[in-house]
DNA sequence: TATTATTGTATTAAATCGACACAATGATAG
DNA sequence: CTATCATTGTGTCGATTTAATACAATAATA
């Protein structure tokens, strides 16, 4: 896939269709190596990593919004999205601070848009923002970053580093919600490949709730909620007994997760 | 308390300091006679109900217009309040079809504004409302409704009638967030009395949840969690034995829904 | 004093829990 | 070929929790 290209007059688009004062900004998460992962942009000329966010066209639902947004800076379509806040503090335009205006001039000025100007101002006023989250599978997409990125990267939840404006406390809030919510969402089937071991899985809800558990009693609440299909086993080339692979009964998963799944570990 | 008047210049005052395209709805929550109520106003002239809502101002944060638009509104001031939706589809202004415009119209051509007109104009823009539930205690509180409004309800969630616009969506959202994030809510320290019955503590979750729940396996359940204090008991009048009375221990409580309080009815 | 409805607590079998044990396995090293 | 090793699948077992029910203890009323 390409990088995308700014469209012509981009910066005028968005001064005319874009509803003023919104913003989206998206926390898409993944799963790998045993660690839940965010995906972040890394501006150009600059060593400063955000979310993918964008602006919310005047005829446009917010949830058509996040999935565009996405589309539009990492490449990734059809994937889970969903509202998890929305952050309408003042304090989160104070990143708009002299300084952090001139380093955002200093940025937009190098990079070059096709028949226009940048209108700072544009970008430095009040703006709320909608946090959604996404859930993927790492190794079924490919960001792709936009015009105005260097480079996506899957970064560990661990391992951020200082983000553009408020963006480290969206990322906390949406893994907190995250959590609250986790029983309602449909974590294992998004997050996980199509076939996966127990181990996955465990590791996926450990990194989640933040905490260790019994593995064999894991496996027993987990394999008793009647969702899982085990297949053959996986030869991994290690020096030990190779386990099964495992993948989810998706109908059986979707009404768990509708009502709930009543976990309590 | 008096109804509120209208301050001079009111509609230019939101012209003016109000964030366009932004606005706060209010489902305020409380607990009486067995049953859920949420707090509806109406409007003068129409027999039209709504959730008391508004506007936010540009200095101001969410979460202070939240409290503000409350206290102007219902004269509620202090309690708990927690956003828990964004609404930013464009359906939702759909209410503002020419008939709902000329009844928006219609009404508030009766409403007298002082210094100025109303801009009708400026009601009828697109919209994002931001929604906020308040959980309160119905007894210690007493709600007046502003200008706009001639009187405030209490309804039960069960019998709400139609409301303006996307107001039962709205409700609805409210309710599903309600039941999902239950464990990591204050409900009962919010919406009982500060000394309650193990029935209306057992009440209060079963209208929550929608289930009934077994009593005696509700009351070990709940006292096992260590957070109540037992006083005396309580002479109702009725012909059978009088239940004791209870109230949270507050730390306790507060430690226990920080953490989600493990209930797995 | 008997009746009545509700409440507090006990009982009991079944289910579940946490913690641990242990054999089975798949590669590797000798 | 055998020993070793790390990990996995499953079993065990006492303790705890659960659901369902039973029943005595009220507080008013008849």
């Amino acid at each position: 896939m390409e990088q995308q290209e700014p469209q012509r007059n981009w910066m005028e688009h968005l001064q005319a269709n874009a509803l003023p004062h919104n913003a989206i900004d998206c926390v898409i998460l993944g799963y790998q190596n045993e660690q839940l992962k965010v995906l972040l942009l890394k501006w150009k000329f600059e060593d400063l990593w955000c979310l993918p966010g964008g602006y919310i066209y005047q005829t446009e639902n917010f949830d058509e919004a996040a999935h565009r947004i996405l589309a539009e800076r990492t490449g990734l379509t059809s994937i889970y999205l969903k509202q998890f806040y929305t952050f309408g503090q003042l304090e989160r335009s104070q990143y708009y601070r002299p300084e952090q205006v001139a380093l955002l001039k200093k940025i937009l000025a190098q990079i070059p848009l096709e028949g226009q100007d940048w209108d700072v101002d544009w970008f430095t006023k009040r703006f709320v923002s909608t946090g959604y989250f996404a859930l993927v599978d790492i190794e079924q997409t490919t960001a792709q970053p936009d015009f105005l990125s260097e480079r996506c990267a899957w970064c560990s939840v661990e391992e951020v580093p200082s983000l553009l404006a408020d963006h480290n406390k969206i990322l906390q809030k949406a893994l907190e919600q995250l959590r609250i919510q986790l029983n309602y969402l449909p974590v294992g089937i998004s997050l996980l490949p199509t076939k996966f071991t127990m181990k996955d899985l465990q590791k996926l809800y450990e990194s989640i709730l933040g905490v260790s558990l019994q593995r064999s009693n894991f496996q027993r609440k987990i394999l008793k909620l009647g969702m899982l299909v085990r297949h053959e086993k996986q030869m991994t080339g290690a020096a030990h007994k190779a386990p099964y692979l495992y993948s989810f009964d998706k109908e059986k998963y979707a009404a768990l997760v509708e009502r709930g799944i009543g976990f309590s570990f």
